[in-house]
DNA sequence: CCGACCTTGTGACCAAATTCTCAAACTCCC
DNA sequence: GGGAGTTTGAGAATTTGGTCACAAGGTCGG
């Protein structure tokens, strides 16, 4: 009865896009058929694990052979849902909303940014990357009659979790959060975070370790170089 | 001999600076302790899990007290190397890079924009963010002369290698990637990557696996709502 | 100084993810 | 058709990360 007994675990999906990205990119040169190494390669991962992710979406390899590179595309881009494509509103139309309305690359991946919000009277009716800023008021209205169902955050941080529940309220249930700032979301709704100050720190720490293992060893052999 | 035998998980040095900004939000409101469970609460982790990744750094709390604020703030910022400041070059002057260098949000944190790069003669004397562009060859003298550790990459996914090459010959020991694509670097250099697309099919795959459960309910309760 | 109460730090346990390994299944060439 | 060479798929082993549970060590009022 389980059409669909495979849960497949989230380090795999996360590694789904790479596979993508290389699977396309294959494609494009008309390659026909890819082995998992040479796909590990270029999603700069191992071979094991490749086959081990793909495995969970059901057995599309041959043996002695690799994978079809068209057909395995299909059935990536059909579990990530890239056969459909995703209506996306942006909130916070400041330097980095305005840098994701004017981005192209999105649509190319089955993401149409189809509203853009903001609660500053000032920017709205103003004209960004193609699209009209729309007062935030007009979100609910945006929500339901474009259908859209995925949200990106870009106000500041005080505004985030404010804005996260009105986008949750007008019915979206995927939410993509750049403000520096925990959020909540209700049980059902998806939220992901990215956050550059954090990457910038966890490159921090490492670099602080290689300074201070290079400094211990310049001591410790009493270098004057 | 080891005078830090603590090897710190990744996964902890990860949620060190969700720690550092829940903490630094406590110190701005003169609170001078805070329970692993309020911690918890602000980072959006579990109690147990902030209680252990501080035991990693060293006995820093007090029993039936909790941490002290001031004193936690100060070893997790050293810890991650935010007692100096780091200089960094963003190489990629677009829409992207632009307004990664009219943030103000990373000075804040340590991380000073000391240079912006771009291949495009065009682009190179205009003003961004109050520092002038400059050209991509004179990055090694760039990255000497401003003592620059850190270096990210905000140029198109074809260059993107490139780049990363040129930072590291240059000098730079720690890259943060924007452009959609694997790229390497030497060992002893460290590299985060940045994936906007990535992030958005990771969204939606979850959303398609809710739709569907959703339609599934619909057909199987035989509903015409 | 005692006892009620609170919160940390950590060992034990459990879960997830990764890596290793190799039989099985395929191609290709002679 | 058979043998050499490839490459997958998946069980087993290992590593890494997360959670639980509670003794140990502290506060504080009386
Ligand atoms: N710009 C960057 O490169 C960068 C880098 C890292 C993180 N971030 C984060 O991204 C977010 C946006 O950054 P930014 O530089 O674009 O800021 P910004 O100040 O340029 O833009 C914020 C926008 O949000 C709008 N806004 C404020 N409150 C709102 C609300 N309640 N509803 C709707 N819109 C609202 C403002 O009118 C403004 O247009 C911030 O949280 C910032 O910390 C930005
Ligand atoms: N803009 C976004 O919101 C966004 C979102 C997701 C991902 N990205 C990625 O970030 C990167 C930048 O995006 P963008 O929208 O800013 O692009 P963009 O085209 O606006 O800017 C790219 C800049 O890089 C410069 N450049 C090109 N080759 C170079 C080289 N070899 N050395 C130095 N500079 C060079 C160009 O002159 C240009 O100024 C791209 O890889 C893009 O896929 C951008």
């Amino acid at each position: 009865m389980p059409d669909r007994p495979r849960r497949i675990p989230e380090a795999t999906v996360a590694r789904l896009p790479l596979y993508y990205r290389a699977l396309v990119e294959m494609a494009e040169q008309r390659t026909p058929t890819v082995s998992s190494e040479r796909l590990a390669e270029m999603a700069g991962v191992n071979a094991a694990k490749v086959r081990k992710d793909f495995s969970y979406l059901g057995s599309y390899g041959t043996r002695g052979v690799g994978y079809d590179v068209e057909y395995l595309l299909f059935q990536i881009s059909r579990e990530l849902g890239l056969t459909q494509d995703w209506p996306v509103v942006i909130v916070g139309i400041g330097n980095l909303g305005a840098a994701l309305a004017n981005y192209r690359g999105f649509s190319a991946r089955g993401f149409r940014i189809v509203a853009l919000v903001d609660a500053d009277p000032a920017k709205c009716g103003k004209e960004v990357g193609g699209l009209v800023v729309e007062p935030l008021a007009d979100l609910p209205r945006i929500v339901a009659e474009r259908d859209v169902a995925i949200g990106i955050i870009a106000t500041p941080a005080a505004a985030a979790q404010e804005v996260a529940g009105l986008l949750v309220s007008a019915g979206v249930t995927s939410v993509l959060n750049f403000a520096p700032t925990v959020i909540a979301v209700p049980p059902g709704v998806s939220l992901r975070k990215v956050d550059l100050s954090i990457e910038l720190q966890i490159l921090s720490f490492y670099q602080q370790r290689r300074d201070e293992a290079a400094e211990g060893r310049r001591v410790a052999f009493g270098g004057l170089t």
